[in-house]
Order: structure tokens, then sequence, then C-alpha cells
DNA sequence: CCTTGGTGTAAGCACCTGCTTACATACCGT
DNA sequence: ACGGTATGTAAGCAGGTGCTTACACCAAGG
């Protein structure tokens, strides 16, 4: 090894002030998953860039990699840690209003599940992130289609999903007026009466 | 088969030569249009590299900035050529359904309309990307809205709107089943009753 | 003390992006 | 024929991306 790696870079030392950034591999790697929690919700997968993350968790970005191995990684754990809460917490009967809820009330704190506005602002991403998105669709499209009696259940559950998406979508992501500003109550009136008629219709075209 | 897209376009007169490029530029600008339209419909606006584009087109990159100025703006004349026509041509009775049934046959010729299918894959790129995409939406909800007879028609246009994106979100972006391999008609039918629904449904909680 | 291994960082790499520039070539009026 | 210009091309630029590497620090443990 040369003497010349002896060089002092003289850079202020991380915990000189305070104390405040005391050295935790778990806290830091929590840092890390809520940072990107944040972005992701706020931008989607493509558009979070891992120097924003580790920017705004504090740390190097260098440690993102060493505690995920890569972005797409993280982002499984993201979408892992969040999704599937609200949907064991819910019972099916109010899956949809609680989740449409979810999403329109944005500024629900900073605990809310926002696994869904991720996903909407995912959705042109490469087709791994695609594949991550599909197995919480599932999900919810599976307990969606339990709501339904008609043999076809499984599509109306998909048609539920779409919809409660597509509201999501234009409300949150496009920001589509009147719906961006429409009372929640108002909206899930409309979209429950509606969704009421697709899930007990005619179980066949007769 | 893009490839006999290609050289389907016969612009100039003289027919000489059919391997060789004639210097035509109204030709290359058309058939970078073209391009760019199945390029933007397959992989979104963020996806879709201004070297496929061109590379699929059989031309330079450096003629799509002549011709176009920037990627932005072909994007913007893409979306202007084929978005209004079905628009302007469907009565507003049928939008619905005529614009359902464009996303659910998806290979229905390559003359098809797919600027529904670009807002979707596009939706989560930069903020100017969504104000074009919003205007398409506008209209769309628009005529949607006085279908309603309601006084929250504006409101009920939205929701309607919503369920369109998001049929065609969950079938043709995320390919989610059982609705991807459905039946258009069965589709069509399902969500037309529930549609029937929500446009006719009471004006007022009371 | 001093080694040792986990934790943190700055710098850099290889690649991709939209976009530009300098240059080659074919067409057309003269 | 010929020169000017519209058309086409190859190469490159500046900036951004995910990811890696080399190195500095700090806290234990001998």
């Amino acid at each position: 090894m040369p003497e010349a790696t002896r060089r002092a870079v003289e850079v202020a030392p991380c915990g000189s002030t305070a104390g405040e950034h005391r050295r935790d591999a778990q806290g830091t790697r929590r840092l890390l998953l809520d940072a990107a929690s944040q972005l992701f919700a706020e931008r989607g997968y493509e558009r979070a860039t891992v120097r924003d993350i580790a920017s705004r968790a504090g740390v190097n970005q260098a440690l993102l990699f060493r505690y995920f191995g890569s972005k797409k990684a993280l982002f499984g754990e993201v979408m892992a840690r969040g999704g599937h809460e609200q949907l064991r917490a819910t019972p099916p009967e109010r899956l949809f209003e609680v989740a449409l809820r979810g999403m329109l009330d944005e500024g629900g704190g900073p605990g809310a599940d926002r696994s869904l506005e991720v996903c909407l602002r995912s959705i042109g991403g490469s087709d791994e992130i695609g594949e991550a998105l599909r197995g919480l669709g599932d999900e919810y499209a599976d307990v969606l289609a339990t709501l339904a009696r008609a043999e076809d259940g499984a599509l109306r559950g998909d048609l539920a999903l779409s919809w409660l998406l597509g509201i999501g979508l234009m409300r949150v992501v496009v920001g589509k007026e009147p719906l961006a500003s429409a009372d929640p109550d108002t909206v899930c009136r409309l979209a429950g009466e509606a969704l009421a008629a697709l899930l007990e219709g005619a179980p066949k075209a007769e």
C-alpha cells in the first residue's frame, strides 16, 4: 500500500454535530426505506433516482446498494412492507371504499399507505416493475371478486379494481377537475352505487 | 408488421429503385410520425427513445430534430394527429363503448387510434407531458358529462372516464387476468350496465 | 496500545438520454 | 454541366442514470 494513502481529506466527522447521527445500520436502512417510499409515491419508480432517495434519507447513495443491492430490490421491499397491511386489516366488503378513501384523502399523514399511488405512478416502467405491481393488484382483485356472487366474479372484481385505480389515476396523478377537488364522500357514494350494480348485476346475458 | 408500413408510403410520384431512399422530406417526416406513434403506444413517452423512433422509421435521428425540433414537440404532433378524430366521429352516447372497444380490440389494424393507450403508458412522465394528456382527457370527460342528467354531471363524467382508462390500464398495460383475456362483448356489457347506474343515478344524497 | 470489521463517504465507471454539429450526397434551377 | 441547397448521415456533447470502488472513520476486543 503506498504511503500517499495517508493523505487526510479533512472532512468534518459525521457525528460531530450534536452527535445526532449514530452509526446504526438498521436505522439508516430504515431511513432509506422511508425516503424511498415517499419518493416512489411522489414520482413513481423511474423518476425517483437513487441519488434523490439517498439524499432525502441523508446518507450516501452507496449505502443504498450495500443494504438493498439494487434499486429494484429496494422497490420490492418498499412494496412488500406497505402494500399488504391494508389488505389484511380490511374486511372485503369495505375494501373498495377504504382503498378509495386512502387515495382520495391524499395527505393522510406520513404513515398512510401509498402503495396504490406508487403503483399508479410506476405503471409505465420496466416489465419487471410491472410484474411486482401485478402481484399487489391480484391480491386486491381476488378480494373484490369474492363480493360478486355471479360466476364471472373474477372478471367483475377486475373491473372493480380497474375503476378504483382509474379514479386514483385521474384524481391523484392527472389531477383532472372536477374530480380532483371533489368531496371524497360524494365520490365514494357515486362510485359505491354503480359498483353495487356491477357486483350484483345479472350473471349472464339473457 | 412495421417493415411493411415503412415502404407503404408513396408520396412522391417517381417510383424508381425499390430499396433506395428517395429524398422526400414529407415522406420521411411521415415515417417518423408513424414510428413515433407506434413506439409511444408500445412503451409510453419516456421509454420510447428518439434513437428507437428514428431507427424504426429507418432514418437518422438527427432528422427527427430537424423536422420536429424536440421529442416533446414530436409527441405533441402525434397526439394532435390521432386523438381527436374518434372523438368527433362518435356520437356521445356511444363514446364510452367505442373508446372501450378501441382499447379492448388491441390489434385493430395499423390505423387504429391508440392515443388512449399512449396516454396510459405515458402517465408517469414529466409534467409537461401530463399537461398534454390532460387536454385529451378533458375532451372525453366533457362529452361523457353530457350523458349524465344530474347536476353533478361533470363529476360523473370524470368517474366514467376514470373507469374507461382504468379498464385500459388493467387490460392493456398491466395485462391483469382474467380481464386481459376476457371477451370484449362481455366486458362492454358489464361495464355498460354499471355505467348506466352511474350516469342515471340519484342526483343528490338525501 | 493496536488490530479488526462494520459503517460512512467521495469519486468514478460505463452506459444511456436528448440534442447538436460537421460533413457527405442527391436533387434541381440555371 | 454545375453550383446551391435541401436532404441525409456519422460522430460527438453535456448531462443524467444505476452501480462500484477505494478509502476514512468509529467502536469494540485482543
